[in-house]
DNA sequence: TTGAAAGCGCTAACAC
DNA sequence: GTGTTAGCGCTTTCAA
């Protein structure tokens, strides 16, 4: 009982297999008689044909396969596990209405690894949460031509797309819901330190107001230093512990789960549907290996 | 620019491509002269080379890809999420130490996007999440000989194995922990309907004492019933919100992440390593197509 | 110890 | 409108 072939199909319905690969594949540039296309068609169905997507890739130079690569950070902390889970789920959705079939990998300093772009021939890469001297080390792996977007770091390199939340429309609601000047400032650690530098600044706030959290130990000290003051807080779950002991705060929800955030509490949400965008982006890319691809920001809009 | 093959490898070397597989896959009932050998590997890492696994998997008709195929429910709940997140990384994790590589795709009911697994010639597959019915309709499209595991669901069918956390241990822990007899059950839903049974059976209560929560909202009403009293409750989302209210329960943390539960709180975690030995077991299917692959249930330890 | 060559399943240029 | 065929990059049998 092994799988049917083109070349099957062809015996079966007494025609080439040149011809089947035209019937199957809907040729634009060949014209069919409608008998020999039924013929086929049938014959295919009833062989319960499906194409062998590694023949076809090994043939036509692309896999139909976008990787994405994700750095694991020290501990997987819940936060930044269900942040990269909805944002993997978005993608792959996206990714799936195109055709494309996604591969997932997590990668650690190692950069052997990452071969697996040249490996498995990716179309494409979702790279995640990479800081700047892990992702010089990598570099050296990638296959050129093949686009890169660059999920939540701030790479210097205008080679490669990089994709965030819209942090500073994100602060700006935070401060506009929250109705008063924010005198502090909680947020998760990143990877990448210019994506976190970056966050600080847009949020307008001195080093010594801002806390940057690894765990939760240190947190309740430094929020009892602003005891009753409003403040604005990085990702759904160090919300949650904030929410213990103030009432006046604003949510990025930077962990893209907004129903988990308290009634009453003032929250930013952002869209992962505009992967569905970036997704097209990358896959017109891929089209055209030669479709100028110039350095690129992406947004998560803000959910208004 | 183009990648190197072994064809550019053996022309740099001087020897024949039969000699450069040999010695690139370390073929051992060949013998190689050292001086090839040498010459041959310097070759390889001059052109950069990386194995075209597309083309290799065409020839040996063995891909190296692990599917993991996710039903979608309704709504992604968090608890879900982060389960299925967790599992995926820890299935990724021991792929990568044998080699192979992970497919990641969420599936509805439409039977024909799991055609993958025969489109892509997935050595293995994780289906997670799956109910009876629908088990049914996709189960056409598997490929014969294909290890299927399945998570999360309580499947009829030999042919399959089940992949699910020990609740008859963890059930027992939680009550020797609560130290006194439950008298409520509060679980989050399952897609799969037997494996539902299942968790309610083991809890030794009476339907009536037994909530399956869907969302918050139910939960509150039917806590109030209990007030002052002792509970179990599966997932760790779901005790944060019955400790509001609760403070003699014990959690089973079917949602992988036991570090999120409140000090004190009684806790069952289950022990997310344990698919080295699963992944271990799919890995010895795949080699011995022919390996007695009875019907088997695997249970994630508690951890204690 | 090495190499020639067949062929995995498919596509596409070209001939008929 | 249909068929022949070369070849994608690799493994492996068999001969040298």
């Amino acid at each position: 009982m092994k799988k049917a072939t083109i070349k099957d199909i062809a015996k079966a319905a007494g025609v080439s297999i040149a011809t089947v690969s035209y019937i199957l594949n809907d040729v634009k540039t060949q014209s069919i008689s409608d008998e020999t296309r039924v013929k086929v068609l049938k014959a295919a169905q009833q062989l319960k044909y499906v194409t062998n997507r590694t023949a076809q890739s090994l043939k036509v130079k692309k896999t139909g396969l976008i990787g994405i690569l994700c750095f694991k950070g020290k501990d997987g902390h819940v936060w930044s596990d269900l942040k990269y889970a909805r944002t993997i789920h978005a993608i792959e959705r996206h990714c799936s209405e195109l055709g494309y079939h996604v591969l997932f990998m997590q990668i650690d300093d190692l950069g052997p690894s990452s071969k697996i772009i040249m490996e498995r021939n990716l179309d494409g890469v979702f790279l995640m949460n990479v800081d700047q001297e892990r992702f010089t080390t990598i570099s050296h792996y990638f296959g050129f031509g093949v686009p890169v977007f660059v999920v939540d770091s701030y790479i210097e390199d205008p080679l490669f797309h990089k994709i965030v939340p819209d942090f500073v429309r994100g602060f700006q609601t935070a401060r506009s819901l929250l109705g008063e000047a924010p005198q502090f400032l909680v947020m998760d650690s990143y990877n990448n330190a210019e994506l976190a530098e970056f966050i600080k600044r847009q949020s307008g706030l001195d080093e010594e107001r801002i806390h940057v959290c690894d765990s939760i130990e240190g947190l309740n000290e430094f929020l009892s230093a602003y005891a009753g003051r409003p403040g604005i807080v990085l990702n759904e779950f160090l919300a949650l512990e904030a929410a213990k002991t103030h009432n006046r705060l604003a949510v990025l929800c930077t962990s893209y789960c907004p129903e988990i955030v308290p009634q009453g509490m003032a929250k930013v949400a952002f869209d992962l549907n505009d992967y569905k965008e970036i997704v097209r982006m990358m896959d017109r890319n891929i089209q055209d290996a030669d479709e100028v691809s110039r350095e690129k920001f992406y947004c998560l809009s803000v959910i208004t």
